[in-house]
DNA sequence: ATAATACGCAACACAACGGTTGCACATAAC
DNA sequence: GTTATGTGCAACCGTTGTGTTGCGTATTAT
């Protein structure tokens, strides 16, 4: 375990939740969470591209990777004919933040639960 | 920052990710993020007490409830004339490497577009 | 016994989501 | 110039999610 920032001081914390809730929104869905990965290599990727081996529509692909757009995880790019789509490392780490508070959270509960049983027993 | 373990052997990523939807889905949304956050005390809270606050009916808290629950993140009891709701620590725990393997994932991510960078500008 | 509290169930409304199809348009490739 | 490829736009549809209201039932308090 061990898990330092974050959690730390919980003066931020009210507003970061709400902040998370987009990207936990676009993390919601497993194709999407496809894309993610395949991005994931560093490699510019077009829509028809990325639409290979889904067994979606290229249509349904488009919109999915708006929908990551949206939640500020990707960016897209005119190249030519094609529209190429990359991670947003910035906003990735952000996002990063947002996982990491949720997770220190629930290890700050996994001990307070700990003293509740501790004292019940006593 | 620097994170050790969770994504370590990514031999079943695949897996993980279909695995994790549910839990994402279970985040998305402002206010079962707040009674997560809340339940995160240790204490034991019924439907009501969990109602006091927030904006929208009993009824929409407990459906709420019942997604946190579906997703694994909390369980309920019955005390009385009351259910009373808690963390599920050991679900929670494994949903926390979800999380962390999300995270893990995009660290490699800004590894590789870093290395993307430096060869493109040689 | 009566009243107050805590909850369950069911029906309903509405918006958002995920996916499809059909067609038009721009850019490469030949 | 023609053809093939890559996208964009818009309409449409079924499903799911979120919230409500109304009413019934169980438990606790007085």
């Amino acid at each position: 375990m061990s898990r330092s920032a974050a959690g730390g001081a919980g003066g931020a914390a009210q507003l970061r939740e709400t902040e998370a809730v987009p990207v936990f929104a676009a993390l919601a869905d497993a194709t999407r969470l496809r894309l993610l990965r395949r991005l994931s290599s560093g490699e510019s990727l077009s829509i028809s591209r990325l639409s290979e081996g889904e067994r979606v529509t290229r249509q349904a692909i488009t919109r999915h990777l708006y929908a990551l757009g949206r939640a500020g995880l990707v960016r897209h790019q005119r190249k030519g004919r094609e529209q190429v789509w990359d991670l947003d490392l910035k906003r990735l780490e952000k996002a990063r933040g947002y996982l990491d508070h949720v997770a220190a959270q629930w290890d700050q509960a996994a001990l307070r639960l700990k003293a509740f049983v501790e004292e019940t027993e006593k």
